[in-house]
DNA sequence: ACGCGAAATATTTTT
DNA sequence: TATTTCGCGT
């Protein structure tokens, strides 16, 4: 491979921490200053020129889409490299879980080596069945996820008994470990604590750990304490750290992310400390802005000029706004700026929901990053569970599940299909009394037998055909029902996953189930398991939370809802609302050219002040192209109109606008607002549901209609979705 | 079983 | 600030 050319395309920073040689490195890297370019040089430059096999080195990352980014990028430059050297390249889970297959001695702790990952999901359902089971008093059973994640960080913390648990939340984790250990599963977070406790166990220690001479570490801000420890035991047996990461960018500290955690590594390993500060990504308006927003004083540097200014911008509500920006993106287009670098953030999930019914209406392609997993997809759902029962025929709860699915089950009820399981079990233990039950086994068609038999037969089903019909799956996905179609492509299209696994891994159906059911645990959130025809195809405009935005980049950006209660979220505390400026911050450096900032006037959610946030006003005047309010064209909303009908009759009564200080905005308005009947005489509107009627009566938050043939209906008005049919 | 006041919680999400 | 849930009283 050239490394020359590699070497070539580096910035002096860059190249300082590519070739720094302290036992700890640590990386300030701010946003857009070629991170990952850093982090595959550095791999690249220990193999080349310092020559450190792969095989020492461990990479780690946060999510999947890193792991592979850097795969890749590495096997651009260097096409020699093979998944074997690289096996220790990866998320901190994958890793732990090769370390857990492979060297570490899982046994000591009671597992077996074939264990298997547990879901999330999984979990919480075999808390919930042991509540159940053991009846166990706990409070706020729906917030269980939360709580067992909140109290198992609060242990691993050391804080013993501070938890201080008014019920058994306690003793149900306590059995939830002694049941995942009974059945020979791990979920992620065991994965993390086991293989840092056998790692941390002597014996045998020297021959697998002292190979790895290198822990290459890419978004360090976003370790939690058992990360930390994972690399501290790599550490331990004297590997030299390298970590790349920024401090601008902890969003996700509610997780559990140390904040303190680039002080808390260059204390500890006496880390040396570099920055890269050079800023390739966006123009220098966009930085500027962006400058008012970063806490850790890192210079930030950009090289990219002057640019646009930055758009700030104020609409009624999120309904206007969304009209609007059906327009400003097909001007976009017209201009050339290809939809898919466009892209819309916002703080919370609930907000896309106007913009994707405003842009579906009108024809604008977009795509909700929303993870598109295998649980979102309920036939997928249902498979996922039959498979879990055939790796694991001890799983009953799987199995009542396939079985009392309502769409795809066999139609029996959930308390039949536990008894029966119960009573499978008999059989497959004992499997001479077969006959026993003949009348009960005869009500039920083939499915539950074909489950229990799986496991004798399985070796002659080698690929999906075979599989599809051992199961007669045609027969449980029902031809005749709508989504037959799509359920059998994603059905099918998933067992050729598992089988092209199996085969490229060189495994037979018993075992290769498990890993691979492993492996879609880990790596299953990406689309490569979901069925090619839904997602791929023509570039669409992204639309996601500000979270989700962290790591992207696109030429056009815009940020909506920039008002107080939204960005920033109301927040308990100081610390919360660091975290949310850091949250604007790493929305705003997301854009290469262009930036526009968006607030309600009248926001339509409770909780959210009118007005424009805060964060706008930090950001310089000169760097901001004033707006005026978008006057409104086209269809107007209710609320529109009334603005309308109010500017008519104040005509030349100025209202006091310059007050934007006042937090107090709405409710001003609403006094100011004049009954909307002695102004217009008959307003038309249409209801989704009702069709069209007749506005009979309205104030503050009512309105009444009366619908042809539905007669009188009281909205809500910030929830109603009515359209005005007359407006002008 | 139901009603009431008090208390707690809300948002973001990868593996 | 609004909604949900808990716990205690009938």
């Amino acid at each position: 491979m050239d490394w020359e050319r590699e070497w070539e395309r580096l910035n002096p920073y860059q190249r300082e921490a590519v070739t720094d040689e302290n036992k700890a490195c640590l990386v300030s890297a701010n946003v857009g200053s070629g991170k990952t370019t850093v982090l595959t040089a550095k791999i690249l430059y220990l193999h080349e020129v310092k020559h450190v096999s792969y095989r020492y080195m461990v990479v780690l990352t946060f999510t999947n889409k890193a792991a592979s980014e850097i795969r890749e990028r590495l096997v651009r430059a260097d096409p020699s490299v093979t998944p074997e050297e690289t096996e220790n390249f990866g998320t901190f889970h994958g890793v732990a879980l090769g370390l857990l297959k492979k060297s570490l001695p899982v046994e000591t702790l009671g597992y077996t080596k074939d264990f298997m990952v547990m879901e999330p999901d999984e979990e919480l359902e075999l808390a919930h069945a042991l509540i159940a089971e053991k009846k166990l008093k706990i409070k706020y059973k729906n917030r269980l996820r939360k709580r067992l994640a909140e109290a198992e960080r609060v242990s691993a913390a050391g804080d013993f008994g501070v938890a201080g648990g008014q019920d058994d939340l306690e003793i149900l984790a306590g059995l939830l470990t002694e049941e995942k250990l009974r059945r020979n599963k791990m979920t992620f977070s065991d994965l993390m604590k086991n293989a840092c406790l056998l790692m941390a166990k002597e014996e045998g220690e020297e021959e697998r750990a002292a190979n790895i001479q290198w822990v290459i570490v890419d978004e360090v801000q976003d370790c939690d304490g058992k990360q930390l420890e994972f690399i501290d035991c790599f550490m331990a047996e004297g590997a030299k750290l390298f970590a790349v990461g920024d401090p601008n960018q902890v969003i996700y500290s509610w997780r559990g992310s140390a904040f303190h955690l680039f002080y808390t590594l260059k204390t500890r390993y006496q880390a040396a400390e570099l920055s890269l500060p050079v800023n390739y990504r966006s123009c220098n308006e966009i930085l500027e802005a962006a400058r008012c927003f970063q806490q850790n004083g890192g210079a930030l540097e950009g090289i990219r000029g002057s640019g646009e200014k930055i758009v700030v911008k104020n609409h009624y509500d999120s309904f206007q706004e969304a009209c609007y920006l059906t327009d400003r993106i097909r001007e976009l287009q017209k201009q050339g700026i290809p939809f898919d670098e466009i892209a819309i953030f916002y703080r919370l999930q609930s907000q896309s929901k106007v913009l994707e019914d405003v842009f579906s209406k009108n024809g604008i392609p977009y795509e909700v990053a929303v993870k598109t997993g295998i649980h979102e997809i309920p036939v997928l759902e249902w498979l996922l569970r039959l498979l879990r029962f055939l790796a694991d025929p001890a799983d009953r709860a799987a199995a009542v599940f396939v079985l009392s699915s309502r769409e795809y089950g066999v139609g029996i009820s959930a308390k039949k299909a536990e008894k029966l399981a119960e009573e499978g079990w008999a059989g497959v233990c004992g499997r001479k009394e077969a006959s026993e039950s003949g009348s009960e086994k005869a009500a039920v068609p083939g499915l539950f037998e074909r489950m229990v038999s799986f496991e004798r037969n399985s070796a002659e089903i080698k690929d999906t055909n075979a599989f599809y019909e051992y199961f007669d799956l045609d027969c449980s996905l029902k031809p005749n029902a709508a989504s037959y179609g799509d359920d059998k492509a994603n059905v099918r299209h998933f067992l050729d996953r598992m089988f092209a696994f199996m085969n490229a891994k060189d495994l037979k159906l018993p075992e290769g189930l498990r890993e691979f059911l492993n492996s879609a645990a880990l790596y299953g959130t990406s689309r490569e398991l979901l069925s090619e025809a839904d997602g791929a195809g023509e570039a669409c405009v992204k639309m996601m939370t500000l979270h989700a935005s962290k790591g992207l980049e696109f030429s056009h950006v815009f940020i909506i809802g920039v008002n107080y209660g939204l960005i920033p979220l109301r927040t308990k505390g100081i610390d919360g609302e660091d975290e949310e400026r850091r949250l604007f911050f790493v929305g705003i450096t997301r854009a290469r050219n262009y930036l526009e900032l968006s607030w309600y006037t009248n926001p339509d959610t409770f909780g959210v002040m009118a007005g424009e946030s805060r964060y706008i006003r930090m950001i310089p005047s000169e760097l901001v192209q004033g707006q005026e309010p978008e006057r409104q064209t086209g269809t107007a909303s209710l609320q529109e109109l009334r603005r309308q009908v109010q500017m008519a009759k104040e005509n030349g009564e100025r209202l006091e606008e310059k007050d934007v200080e006042k937090a107090d905005g709405m409710k001003e308005m609403e006094e100011k607002t004049p009954n909307i009947e002695s102004a217009s005489a008959e307003i038309l509107v249409r209801h989704e549901t009702y069709g069209c009627g007749k506005v009979v009566e309205e104030d503050d938050t009512m309105i009444t209609v009366e619908f042809d043939g539905y007669g009188r209906k009281e909205f809500i008005k910030a929830f109603s979705c009515l359209e005005i049919l007359n407006g002008q």
